[in-house]
DNA sequence: AATACATTCAATAAAAAGCTGGAATGATAA
DNA sequence: TTATCATTCCAGCTTTTTATTGAATGTATT
């Protein structure tokens, strides 16, 4: 009996795993750690058709990574649980450090990570207290709106020459995005450097910056 | 171009959750955390056939997630990484917290679930500043060596008939083994009660520990 | 050099997962 | 009620994963 029931649990734990073993179900959670989205939103934001989207959705659904509310004629879905969250940016983290195919891949990905210079989130921690930088977040709205990092100034990329008169002058400019599998804050960092401004990029996320135990806004 | 690199690096990330994605995996990547261990031993713990014990591993060595190294006519494998054990860790602790099915099982499973009383890892810490209590390493000595809790003594649930008399009167005895998933601090724990120590049990595995900064001694 | 032994490889069959396009559902809005 | 629309379900097909055999590999020991 009791060999059964260790089985059992490790069937479970395969479940979650399961769930996790799909790049598209992964770039949905990362999608769906940074706000909650639709399933329209998703299915068009990871380029995939809408019944391919709904069924990775149920599978995350029913792995009970993800949970869903009617929103008008819609559905939105989002991370059942901020560990979901932790346990995405750990997986990330294992490849990242034990895949070393990834590295020239990033590189392709994210043409300008070696022109761009990068600080730690100590570092934007401290830089703030001392009121020596301001924090661009640029990424879409609602992702803003959903948690941002405290003081960070929403900047979405393609409103960047629309509304870059809002940013102080005189200022260090330290821009993030999704984290590393994302190039708003590259594009962003470019475009204002491009401007004039002096910028730096963060390399992590909002749910990393979480993870140091550091708080963050919303709304 | 970009795309196509975002969508290579969301296979990498699914590459390795895809290793995740069984049971018989994840029960190596637990016995793997608390030691090395060849293959012909873990086929026996985790009661597989040779060969597919050895398919397994490659799958996990192919996602790094596992290293080997010839040792006399076997090979022992390891862990590739510490940080392949904090994934582990919170895949588990997802499953725990979102899967309530995992409940009742894992009653069956550590039948005497609820005759133990438990402690945190801040009051095992403290009691032993105090010198209050006595840790029991209720694994094999193989896990017992490659890693432990300060201070703790190895004392093997087979073994315990034979090796009591080695533990001191007089102090309250705090048992741990793998973790959840392992039944051998509960055992040790009901035997022990059985001689007339006062016995609690830990819930927590020596990657926890860690996960909480706290050292450990090995050998 | 020959043998023993742990591990891996290869081939197969069975099971599960993936994608697609169209039909069904079910809540909202008219 | 009816029409609309986002989402889910379904049937079929292809691809991937899994377990099981038995043979092959490659060290270590004699």
């Amino acid at each position: 009996m009791s060999r059964q029931d260790k089985e059992q649990l490790f069937r479970y734990f395969g479940f979650i795993g399961s769930a996790l073993a799909n790049p598209h179900r992964l770039e949905m959670v990362d999608l769906l750690a940074q706000a909650p989205r639709t399933v329209e939103e998703l299915a068009k934001m990871a380029e995939l058709s809408f019944a391919n989207t709904s069924q990775h959705l149920q599978v995350l659904k029913r792995a009970r990574l993800v949970s869903c509310q009617r929103e008008g004629k819609s559905i939105r879905y989002s991370l059942a649980d901020p560990l979901v969250a932790v346990l995405w940016v750990d997986l990330r983290r294992v490849a990242q450090l034990r895949l070393d195919e990834i590295e020239p891949v990033m590189d392709r990905y994210r043409a300008h990570r070696h022109d761009l210079e990068y600080v730690s989130i100590q570092e934007v921690w401290q830089g703030m207290q001392q009121e020596e930088i301001v924090l661009v977040d640029a990424r879409p709205e609602e992702e803003y709106a959903a948690g941002h990092l405290p003081g960070a100034i929403s900047l979405p990329v393609d409103a960047i020459p629309m509304r870059m008169r809002d940013l102080p002058m005189g200022k260090t400019i330290v821009t993030y995005c999704r984290g590393l599998v994302c190039v708003d804050a590259d594009d962003a960092s470019i475009l204002l450097s491009a401007y004039g401004y002096p910028v730096k990029r963060l390399e992590a996320s909002v749910v990393e910056w979480q993870l140091e135990g550091l708080g963050i806004e919303k709304g």
